[in-house]
DNA sequence: GTCGTTTCAGGGAC
DNA sequence: CGTCCCTGAAACGA
């Protein structure tokens, strides 16, 4: 090639753009690896490149990106992706100079933890007209700064996935410095206690048995305790949900991580399952017909033994659930709910009706056989005659995890036929034709809307490669303006977004100002972030000295107003479905945080993405006058525990 | 990606 | 109360 043409402006802007899409793609990879439980999220268009980046930053917010009545963020989204685009080629270097393999591994943590991988250099902003602009505000808690900044050294030892720095780091506590410094805090501590050990096993030897069995009162005690100081437990089924899918996501991440340890990382699921069951942490232990307080239809799992902690469906893998006749004083047996895995189920686009086969006859251990009217094909017989209602849970294919399997819980149904049926092994099998009850709210539909949604850009883009992710829609929500939601189902503690915008100083920043209707302030975590600490005493391990108390308030405000990305629309509710963190970038003396977004929970798909704004007025536990205070806005996210005002 | 193998648990029935 | 047995799914490797 002509060497002059290597200075044609028109090819060195197009090398420039495929050093990006290749950055783009190098950054999902590296996203891939480091996040959550290999629960990525974050969308990043295949076709990305700077000017269509910028040019999505110089339109102003909310015009022409309408398509087919639906407002799409797609470029905003990219604008994310340039932020950390930067960051990432920072953490290169860094990567390559490791030696440690167990670095790149996803972080899988029990309590709220700060990433710090990207690793993010104030340097590099001017070489790259970044998106986001992280500005200097001010130099504060320099004493507190050293500390922070010796963190990920010490990390680096520990045998942590990444590089990790807990809230209480990002968040110096003065008034409990003295005994929780740095020093004290372990997070995965070199030196196993005993304790440490896997959790007990089901045994049948008898002094194991017994010594088990202490051990597991003591921590019933203690927990129960703790379950009782959590405000939510008192504050409905629904919360009670809440914080036992928390405890068991992250215990179960817990488990992994430490049998990751150990090279033995078995079905971690039902290790934290099995522990919560033999500690009573599970809820609607009764079996009932109908509605199970607390789930919602449309509600998501991951795992089977989730159904079984929140009582939605009691098996650990039989898929009939059912009422044992004794029990109830009656001759009879009668189906509580059912799981469709999919294996039989009707391939048409009908919602309404699922044809359901009945169990047995196929055992892998033992000849197979027809299948006989007893247990679940009984009691579904007997719940067909008395026209008695039916959980049905559905099951979809997991689109960030091939392997894996999503289950939804689409109301109630009534069996209105059943016959008898060949398998293809010839064996007779029964069949159970379901039909949904009238006037319940959108399950399994949604999924299939969304799947006919996702068919069209498949369509259009050919040779595309199958990343990571997450599609983001703006919507228009009524009463509250434009709002966020996920065409994709969302793990708990799956990274969302991050808050881009100019970052100011929050002591020279009127929030009461009109400009910054479009603005984060970083005002207190909701207590909801502590109950990712919930599960630890399961373990015995001593959790983190993280209380309200001890969160400080970051004195920063991010605004919106002239760039940013999906995090604007973000609305406020007090039972949030995410949380968000401050993010260390770096680790020299010129840090500041960036704030991102987790999945507190399971989000099921079309869901309001949402965050505790916290209170603009005087945060709880501040006497007297704050000097930031602003003027409350009521709220209108319509939760039960709504506080009224943010 | 697909197939086969291994390993795990709750709870009804007795 | 203890034990057997029935029930698939998650994870991993070939």
């Amino acid at each position: 090639m002509d060497a002059s043409a290597l200075n044609d402006p028109r090819l060195k802007a197009l090398m420039e753009e495929e050093r990006t899409k290749a950055l783009a793609n190098e950054f999902v990879a590296k996203l891939t690896d480091v996040c959550w439980d290999k629960c990525i999220t974050g969308s990043i268009g295949s076709s990305f490149s700077r000017s269509e980046a910028s040019r999505f930053q110089q339109a102003p917010p909310d015009t022409n990106l309408e398509i087919d009545g639906r407002l799409m963020v797609e470029y905003s989204l990219r604008c994310d992706l340039v932020s950390l685009l930067f960051t990432m080629e920072n953490s290169k270097v860094e990567a390559e100079t490791d030696v440690q393999p167990l670095e790149r591994k996803p972080l899988r943590s029990l309590a709220p933890m700060l990433p710090t991988t990207f690793g993010y250099d104030v340097e590099t902003q001017s070489a790259y007209p970044m998106l986001v602009f992280v500005m200097p505000f001010r130099r504060c808690f320099s004493s507190e700064r050293r500390q922070q900044s010796s963190a990920p050294m010490k990390m680096k030892q520990a045998p942590v996935p990444l590089k990790a720095t807990p809230i209480s780091m990002a968040f110096p506590v003065p008034q409990h410095e003295h005994e929780t410094s740095d020093e004290d805090y372990e997070p995965f501590p070199n030196q196993k206690k005993p304790t440490l050990q896997k959790p007990p096993k089901r045994t049948r030897q008898v002094g194991d048995c017994d010594a088990g069995n202490i051990k597991r009162r003591s921590i019933r005690r203690s927990l129960n305790k703790d379950l009782v100081s959590c405000p939510s437990t008192s504050e409905g089924p629904s919360e009670s949900v809440e914080v036992i899918m928390t405890m068991f996501d992250s215990l179960r991440r817990r488990i992994l991580q430490l049998d990751e340890k150990e090279d033995a990382c078995r079905r971690a699921d039902l290790k934290a399952g099995t522990l919560m069951m033999q500690n009573g942490l599970r809820i609607n232990n009764l079996k009932i017909i109908g509605p199970v307080p607390g789930v919602e239809i449309g509600d998501i799992f991951f795992f089977r033994i989730e159904m079984c902690i929140v009582g939605l469906h009691a098996p650990a893998m039989a898929g009939i659930d059912y009422i044992c006749a004794k029990n109830v004083g009656k001759d009879e047996t009668l189906a509580v709910s059912i799981i469709s895995s999919g294996g039989y189920e009707n391939d048409d686009d009908d919602t309404d009706v699922l044809v359901y086969t009945g169990q047995g006859g196929n055992s892998r251990h033992k000849e197979k056989h027809d299948q006989k009217l007893e247990r679940g094909n009984l009691a579904l017989m007997n719940s067909m005659k008395k026209k008695n209602l039916i959980r049905v849970v559905r099951s979809a294919q997991d689109p960030f995890c091939n392997s894996s399997k999503i289950y939804i819980y689409d109301g109630l149904y009534k069996i209105e036929d059943s016959w008898m049926d060949k398998a293809k092994n010839g064996f007779s099998v029964f069949k159970y034709k379901l039909r949904r009850e009238p006037g319940q709210p959108d399950g399994i539909s949604v999924w299939k809307m969304i799947e006919k949604w996702n068919r069209i850009p498949q369509q259009e883009i050919t040779v595309s490669q199958k990343g990571a992710y997450l599609n983001f829609e703006v919507f228009w929500t009524g009463d509250r303006g434009w709002g966020l939601r996920s065409w994709d189902p969302i793990r708990a503690g799956a990274f969302i977004c991050e808050y881009a915008g100019h970052v100011m100083d929050e002591l020279h920043t009127n929030m009461d100002d009109k400009e910054h209707e479009y603005a984060f302030q970083a005002s207190w975590f909701g207590y909801k972030v502590l109950k990712w600490n919930l599960g630890a005493e399961l373990l015995e391990e001593v959790s983190g000295n993280v209380t309200t108390e001890s969160l400080k308030k970051l004195p920063i405000v991010i605004s919106a107003k002239d760039s940013g990305n999906v995090a604007r629309f973000l609305n406020h509710s007090c039972s949030p479905n995410l949380l968000w963190q401050p993010v260390q970038y770096d680790h020299g003396d010129d840090s500041y945080p960036h704030i991102m977004f987790f999945a507190m929970k399971h989000i099921p798909p079309m869901t309001e993405l949402t965050y505790d704004y916290g209170t603009r007025g005087t945060p709880p536990g501040v006497k007297g006058e704050f000097p930031n205070a602003c003027k409350l806005k009521p709220c209108l996210c319509g939760s039960t525990n709504c506080r009224g005002s943010f």
